[in-house]
RNA sequence: GGCCCCGUAGCUCAGCUGGAUAGAGCGUCGACCUUCUAAGUCGAAUGUCGCAGGUUCGAAUCCUGCCGGGGUCGCCA
């Protein structure tokens, strides 16, 4: 139910209509055609550009055109008045019936406003997928929570959504991890390891690591060469590792539906799935053995000049083929990616999104020609970068190590000012733009904070309710009762302004979810919530215009349904968000 | 050097996939409020939308070339 919608299919009835008459030509393009809502309020509830966009087909001016087609759409169902304007928009008034209907839908199916504006079918978002080498720092976080939000953003605008989370657990990092565990092991058994060689990763989160591996083995360990403890040590430590991402993830309200082992491509159920792929696109000529031209920009100090196993990535836009097999035959991480992608496919996802730092940037057209080739051009990738994340305090940097692997954690952050406020901050931003995070200022009380501004507006619709139930002790403002009232009482401009605000919500949510940009919905709930802000402030000095009039139950009621849908509107963005929507602020 | 992102008010950023006079918060300036609808309210000023071309009825938005900032540049993940 969008009005923006049904008006623009109303409109295109109008103009079917006037080409049937002979008034316009036929075969007309109404495709850019568009009703939306005006730049400038006090221009209307609608604008259309069709006017403008019409004239040249119609061979005649925009200005004509205008007042041509604004006769009959005045006539149409639940319009109010036709203005031409400008250089040939037509602003449309409706009349107070068609927001009167948009606060009953609200009302009578709060859960149900703005879902499913847009979109069917399977989307698979793959996000976090940080290396299980360490607990997640704030960078991952916000991939994390774009990555998710944007899950739950797609599923509610229509989509079945899987979340998936893919473990880097096969590289070369994992065996480091895995001896920086046999180290802690040592240790745990009363050896002086002294300082962590350079190489082995430092930190202390290894500790429990090892005395677990202590407990399980005992001596046994050390009794075995290193081809035998390795994969004990890395494997315990893996699972230790994902254990510990997996709380830091629950600690803001993440959890993924499959968590995919790179390990599982080469030595899973189904045997050695990166193999099979690279037969595939070498049965395609995808792959040839070939050699590449030495890499420009800083000269790479061991670069010999070899046939190697290629990816014709070029012949899918990428700028140079990719290299499949490392010189010690064992496979790349990008031969990996794409056996895991093709398994994307296979499970039913022609639609993935892939959630990144911006670091690895320079992956996205050998993985977008990678899911070209393995899905026949059917599949599409849609790879989101994530920028850096600042984090302040009182505008100053935070230092982010002070020795090495120490460092300041996700979990460090949500402890100390908690989910909501990392969640919305997050999100409160473009994801390709850098994010500044102030863990003093997401905490204060005061407009400057858009996480405290939306929930404070929340909690105010609440805090009206308390109160009408004190001013009329023995009315009941129910969903039935708030459903009749009578909209036409709304009057003031800022009520009116609020109306306008609540019936753009599922054109909000179609937009950013065919965008792929979560942020959108933050700053729609900003400016809903600074809507009502303005509204409640208003009552400050007039008196009248306060939700709960003591003498008139009936403007009461109108009101209340008005501060009911602003709440329902508000608890419902800030769930696709996943932040929360309290009653009071405390 | 190649590729990718960014460049919008003094600062931090939006700008609804091409629309009307480019917006918000902070800061600045000026009032109001000293209370009750809880952590202020209202108003004002401020712009070569990095630069230069192009596409068209119309460009911050799309294309090309520059300038500036960041990222990245066989076998790391």
């Amino acid at each position: 139910m969008n009005i923006f919608d049904i008006y623009e299919q109303r409109l295109k009835t109008v103009l079917e209509g006037l080409v049937a008459a002979g008034a316009m030509p036929q075969g007309l393009d109404l495709s850019r055609v568009v009703v939306e809502p005006p730049r400038d309020m006090s221009h209307g509830d609608l604008a259309t550009n069709a006017a403008m966009v019409l004239a040249k087909e119609a061979k005649t001016n925009p200005r004509a055109l205008a007042a041509l087609i604004a006769g009959p759409l005045a006539e149409v169902e639940g319009v109010a008045s036709v203005e031409t304007a400008g250089p040939g928009f037509i602003n449309i008034r409706l009349k107070p019936d068609v927001y009167l209907d948009v606060l009953k839908n609200i009302i009578n199916d709060p859960q149900a406003y703005g879902r499913g504006a847009a979109g069917r079918g399977a989307v698979n978002v793959e996000y976090v997928s940080a290396n299980p080498t360490g607990p997640m720092h704030v960078g991952h976080g916000r991939g994390a929570v774009f990555g998710d939000a944007l899950a739950s953003l797609l599923a509610f605008a229509g989509h079945d959504v899987t979340r998936e989370y893919y473990i880097n657990d096969a590289g070369a990092q994992v065996d480091v991890l895995g001896r920086s565990a046999y180290l802690r092991y040592r240790e745990a058994l009363g050896e002086d390891i002294g300082e962590i060689p350079a190489g082995l990763y430092p930190g202390d989160y290894l500790v429990p690591v090892g005395k677990a591996l202590a407990e399980a083995h005992g001596q046994a360990l050390r009794q075995m060469p290193e081809e035998a403890w390795l994969p004990i040590a890395r494997d315990a430590a893996i699972d230790a590792m994902m254990e510990m991402i997996r709380g830091d993830l629950a600690a803001i309200g993440i959890s993924h539906e499959v968590f995919f082992s790179e390990r599982s491509l080469s030595r899973g159920a189904d045997g050695d799935q990166i193999g099979a792929t690279i037969a595939d696109l070498r049965s395609r000529d995808l792959v040839y053995e070939g050699r590449l031209p030495p890499p420009k920009g800083q000269p790479v100090e061991d670069w010999e000049d070899r046939e190697q196993t290629l990816f014709r990535a070029t012949a899918f836009g990428d700028d140079v083929d990719r290299p499949l097999l490392k010189s010690d035959g064992s496979y790349t991480y990008f031969a990996a990616d794409i056996a895991y992608h093709r398994s994307k496919y296979q499970r039913g996802f022609a639609s993935m999104i892939d959630v990144w730092g911006a670091d690895h940037g320079g992956y996205v057209k050998r993985m977008n020609a990678a899911v070209a080739a393995v899905t026949g051009g059917k599949g599409k990738l849609d790879v989101k970068l994530c920028q850096l994340v600042r984090l302040l305090r009182d505008g100053e940097q935070v230092k982010m190590s002070k020795r090495s692997g120490d460092f300041v954690t996700l979990r460090d952050v949500i402890d100390e000012v908690g989910s909501d406020p990392v969640r919305f901050m997050m999100l409160f931003r473009k994801n390709d733009a850098t994010l500044d995070f102030d863990l003093a200022k997401v905490v204060e009380q005061s407009r400057d904070n858009a996480v405290f501004y939306v929930q404070y507006a929340h909690a105010r619709c609440a805090s009206v309710f308390r109160q009408a139930g004190e001013a009329f002790p023995g009315r009941s403002f129910d969903q039935a009762a708030l459903a009749s009232a009578s909209v036409s009482a709304l009057s003031d401009v800022a009520e009116v302004d609020l109306l306008r605000w609540l019936a753009q919500y599922p054109r909000v949510i179609a937009a950013a979810a065919a965008a792929h940009e979560p942020h959108r919905v933050a700053f729609y709930l900003y400016d809903l919530a600074s809507a009502f802000h303005s509204l409640w402030n208003r009552g400050r000095d007039a008196v009248a215009l306060r939700f709960v009039n003591q003498e008139n139950p009936e403007l009461t009621q109108a009101r209340l349904a008005l501060v009911d849908s602003v709440r329902s509107v508000l608890a419902s963005g800030l769930g696709v968000l996943g932040v929360g929507a309290p009653e009071e602020m405390r």
